[in-house]
DNA sequence: GCCCCGTATGTAAGCGCTTACATTTTGGTT
DNA sequence: AACCAAAATGTAAGCGCTTACATACGGGGC
């Protein structure tokens, strides 16, 4: 590996016969250059194959053009349509992303979002609200822009972007109720740290309430996000005594993995027991009977994302939040409850 | 969003009493520094909530402790788990990752590789090998270690951290051929720019050419890696006059969308019909029939190209290849010819 | 007590870029 | 042709850190 020192800014300077100012210039698209001289620099730049040095750019300027987001797993395709449409978009603004994953563990996430900063990022995409005030105060301290995706909540001091989990969950619900179901399960994310896991069991309860009709006590089983643990949520759930007739899930993923188990213990789906999921990931439909469940706008979310976090970096002032629209997909796998 | 400016290196040194080396040396544990300044300066750091400017660091360093890996997408389950276990393995080295997709587009590549190397990273991860010999020009001027994941080469210049991928279809193909089938259909991903495809296509008819057997001819289908392109993919197999009767598919996902379109067309998996899979990604046990398919070691392969870039980032020096094993996941998608 | 050397610490010169400010050029007016 | 504002370009001062080199320190051998 041999060394030819690289160009730098100077190079391209002497060779196109101006000052560093104005290569600077040109490449920051700053205007003020003449049409003739930036094509003079165009070519110093092409024949030296010059290309800026981050680090010197970066400490002059104050800004990395990079944006981080902190997912819980890019193992699940939930966060990865969106997380797809946000870098595109990112990308269009020349913008780069990180992304780091923290695992639901939120002190994780703590040492994620100082890293990012650490690393140069000059906003922030987080998921959901819930974390410590000591965050919240360590990005304000730094000045630091940030959204919080996949949740919204009304009047807040944050910039949301996202939908309304609680109003999300209680639809499915009421219509879920509307089928007759009156002994209902839920399979949920783990709660702890997770206020969107948790914003959709008050959904759900709000519309049982709601709804006024005399039902089963509401049986609640949280379990990590994979297929395997829905399955064996699923498993707890029917060994109750009176197992629920309909099941809720907080998230397409645990409600794939609780339709296969259905299937493997005999149990039609819908016919015996009906399923539905959150999310419509693109499972959702592959699965057999298509799963019946909330749609969400991935790829909208993930490009309100980034402009937002743009326009902020911008105007260097807060930016609305941003709530985004929701709806019901339905499938196959929510039917009537079965007449004794 | 006021402005308090953040500490520096300086103030470090100036609150503990000593010299900007001094706290640099610590922080960068290069040693000769007693254990005494050293708790002077940890001190310091607390106190002031000390954190170091990444440019400036990057600038003065020339390095930025920073990977970046250009995948074809994120949205696609068959990366996914290999770049969280990539990303868990820098981060344990403290090596940020940036990850950029190309969507299979190689002028993409092209450019994101540039604009991964502008935004200052140390070194890249890219997918399999077929791209222009002016990108890897490139690295080789800017003296970028780079690794090609996802494919294996034998004797070559490249570090490959991959598996065979022709091989691995030819031992499917075996196993499809010994079951009785003769007339063979293939989906797979587009084959331009994508070697590993091609790969997979010439181990299929290598295992069709050992085995002697007279066969019909091999009929191949070209689909973008979605489930939708895989359903029609197999539309498209079974308009034949002679329909095969076990479909090879390049990729689980592309196999995921045939397996549904074939239980649509009342088609039973696989009595009628067989289909195999490549990658064994989640969804392939969630599917009924379960997927047939080639094991890929998902997470070794992304530890290994983490430990193989480090390695080369600390030596300078190239690394050698890394084959890793795949085999063959029995489920229930493949069965035996139906006689006559 | 003195010398020497290995180790701990300090000094200061950049790293390559951006940008405020100074200077020059341009071209429309009179 | 002279004048002047606006536009283009140049000048140079940092940005905050690393590191080669210089210097100070401390302890063993004589």
């Amino acid at each position: 590996m041999s060394h030819t020192p690289l160009p730098t800014l100077q190079d391209v300077a002497d060779l196109a016969a101006v000052s560093t100012a104005t290569v600077s210039r040109c490449l920051n698209k700053s205007g003020h250059v003449t049409e003739k001289t930036r094509l003079k620099v165009q070519q110093a730049i092409q024949t030296l194959g010059y290309s800026p040095n981050f680090g010197a750019q970066a400490l002059a300027a104050k800004r990395t053009n990079t944006i981080g987001a902190i997912i819980p797993t890019m193992e699940n395709a939930i966060f990865a349509r969106g997380m797809q449409a946000f870098q595109e978009t990112l990308a269009e603004n020349g913008i780069t992303l990180i992304i780091a994953s923290c695992s639901y563990r939120p002190e994780l996430e703590e040492e994620q979002i100082r890293s990012l900063v650490a690393r140069g990022a000059d906003a922030l995409l987080l998921i959901g609200q819930s974390r410590p005030d000591a965050t919240y105060q360590f990005l304000a301290r730094r000045n630091i822009p940030y959204v919080l995706a996949w949740a919204h909540k009304k009047d807040s001091e944050h910039c949301y972007i996202g939908f309304d989990n609680q109003a999300a969950a209680q639809t499915i619900t009421r219509q879920v109720l509307e089928l007759g179901h009156r002994n209902l399960g839920v399979i949920v994310g783990l709660t702890q740290n997770n206020d969107r896991a948790r914003d959709r069991i008050t959904g759900i309860e709000h519309a049982i309430a709601d709804h006024g009709a005399k039902t089963a006590p509401l049986q609640v089983i949280e379990a990590e996000y994979t297929f395997q643990e829905g399955a064996k949520a699923l498993d707890q759930l029917l060994a109750n005594p009176r197992p629920p007739t309909a099941v809720i899930c907080g998230n397409d993923v645990l409600a794939v993995g609780a339709v296969k188990r259905a299937k493997q213990l005999g149990l039609a789906v819908p016919e015996d027991l009906s399923i539905t999921g959150f999310a419509d990931i693109e499972v959702s439909e592959l699965i057999d009977p298509e799963l019946t469940t909330v749609h969400v706008p991935h790829r909208e979310m993930g490009i309100a994302a980034a402009k937002s976090l743009i326009a902020m970096l911008k105007t260097q002032t807060p930016v609305e939040s941003h709530l985004l629209e929701t709806r019901i997909v339905n499938r196959q796998s929510l039917g009537p409850v079965k007449p004794h």
